[in-house]
DNA sequence: TTGTAAGCGTTATCAC
DNA sequence: GTGATAACGCTTACAA
């Protein structure tokens, strides 16, 4: 006889994961006891319980995840979407988010929908056939009727966050977009400006929507067009914003300010202009909705609009675990406010 | 009757989610001609295969990942466990992962270890739970005696990256650390410096750890000592380094050059040496271990040993993948390739 | 080619 | 208090 039990013996445990069934042998009693036990559902006898935990003890038993939700119908698992995880702000909304979840005894599954509505769709479908229990998604801009197509069949309770699907879900969370970017226009024709350009992001998103439509309505509030050209549709990527940047500077009278729809916009933006010559703030000013975590640290240091990411994914899990729970709450939308951080960019002083 | 059929007729499709049963029924087949239909397997007739996949197509049949998983045995399913998941280089090595993984088939389930070895353990432990089929993990440094009393039990395979587990798991891909540092070092010393000091990472992770001999070792070859209190051991954060730049410039004999050992690192000394009107590269040179994708854009534009931190990801989860997929390959190490990029926080011309 | 039956590892509903 | 027994929704021998 090896070192090891005799694997035959039916008493033995197998060498890979011990079951609920063979903690019940080894103490003695029914799987059913033993479910119990380990549960703490039901009464059962002081000696019984303990028994049942010793010999799961002893053989280092680990239920097992998948059976338990087979039977139960829940997975304790939520499924988090979002158009690129290396994005420093969703980085930071799913740590935000793992944190409450986690607190909240959920796992989550993650998925990067690559900004494209096929990885979303895709996306979807796998964490619905993984019977999640909630989603957390930022959409790249799914239509009401594509998201119900995909996701109607189930119930599984759903909160969007930064980019929502119209009357679509259990909650959403969204960032203060029109007072932002109020903030920010406001702030350079304060400073003088008058020839003010905007990098958009995505107009598929309601952020990028939000924030073009929001701008548009600054400007005419404070008595200023949008001249021709001066509105780029970029995608939220750094290089997106040079290029965008780059047309702008092309432009046979550039703007004198720049707002950038998001970080990578403005980081693209200050590539382009550090390429091609050109000062900021004095050539051309720059502000952005998001500030970065690193952003005093750039050059010239970013004049932001800024909000805690990590509060944003917070807010959404709280949303969602709470739906989860109750199943039928009132659809409740939250908005994270945000606020104005001056720095050089935007031509105030160092 | 109302819109929907009458939910106790037998045939009726349940109002929320069709099973592999259902679908048999409706196409007046068994459930095992059903699965096998859908999944491919076996010969069947054109015919019935169509009726399978017409009444699945029209009952809106997703499977039962869970079911599926407890019948097989295996989840497609990985872990993915880092110590930070907002960190820049963590964020874009988890993206990397994700492709790959994804296009073998594979769902990843995060968890962030908030850089604690409890986290970290209790990462693994729920990931195991849930009968993942592989590990991803950048370890917080785990002694080989409490990884194999935590993951021991199965025989999940189970690659690390970045930091690792001594003579555990399948396969690892590290950074070139002690190239790189003595790139960085060697450098340093070209430009004329003597006094250079470190900030070190965390030494329970073996990315901390060999960063730190690294630069000991390149010290010694280039003819330079180490100062006393040149080597600040920090946490992988910004305000630790930010902590130990305060710690370094309130010296007798302050350095001439720091060593950053992460760029978060970096960006905590160059907070400090800005919150201290310290002047970079001139009053103190600035180098560093990685160089985050916004790095030339920084002021100063940072000297740093650069790589692909996606395809440390990628990487890392094609060993997986491997592993999983064969079971008994030989341990294999990785290494990825570094190069040093000059900019200005050296003392470089701009 | 297709069906029957067993089983994956739990939990839940009953009896006893 | 505790133990059979039946699901949960799928796959897979083994029969037919």
């Amino acid at each position: 006889m090896s070192l090891r039990e005799a694997r035959s013996g039916s008493s033995s445990p197998r060498k890979r994961g011990a079951t609920l069934a063979d903690v019940a042998e080894v103490a003695g009693v029914s799987a059913s006891t033993a479910s119990r036990a380990l549960n703490g559902r039901g009464e059962l006898a002081e000696a019984t319980r303990a028994a049942v935990l010793q010999a799961a003890a002893a053989l280092d038993f680990r239920p097992s995840a998948v059976a338990r939700s087979l039977r139960t119908r829940t997975t304790f698992t939520v499924g988090f979407v979002v158009p690129d995880v290396a994005s420093p702000f969703y980085a930071a909304a799913l740590k935000g988010a793992q944190a409450t979840l986690e607190g909240a005894g959920y796992r989550v599954m993650l998925m990067d929908s690559e900004q494209t509505e096929a990885g979303e769709v895709a996306a979807l479908r796998t964490l619905l056939d993984q019977r999640v229990d909630g989603l957390l998604v930022a959409t790249t801009g799914l239509s009401p009727k594509r998201f119900h197509e995909v996701a109607g069949g189930s119930d599984t309770p759903c909160v969007f966050f930064d980019s929502l699907v119209w009357r679509a879900g259990a909650g959403s969370v969204a960032l203060d977009n029109e007072p932002g970017i109020r903030l920010l226009v406001e702030h350079l024709a304060e400073h003088g400006h008058e020839r003010i350009a905007i990098l958009a992001g995505s107009l598929a998103e309601t952020s990028g929507a939000e924030r073009l439509r929001a701008f548009r309505k600054a400007m005419r509030r404070n008595g200023l067009r949008v001249a021709a050209g001066y509105e780029r549709h970029c995608r939220w990527t750094v290089d997106s914003g040079r290029a965008g940047t780059d047309e702008l500077l092309d432009l046979a009278t550039p703007p004198t300010a720049v707002v950038a729809s998001s970080a990578e916009l403005a980081l693209g933006c200050l590539a382009a202009c550090r390429a091609g010559g050109v000062a900021l703030p004095d050539d051309l000013a720059l502000v952005c909705f998001d500030d970065p975590y690193f952003g005093d640290l750039l050059e010239p240091p970013l004049t932001a609009v800024g909000y805690d990411p990590a509060e944003v994914g917070r807010a959404a899990a709280a949303l969602l675990v709470e739906s989860m729970q109750d199943g039928d709450r009132p659809y409740r939308a939250v908005t994270v406010p945000v606020e104005l951080v001056r720095r050089r960019s935007c031509g105030c002083p160092g």
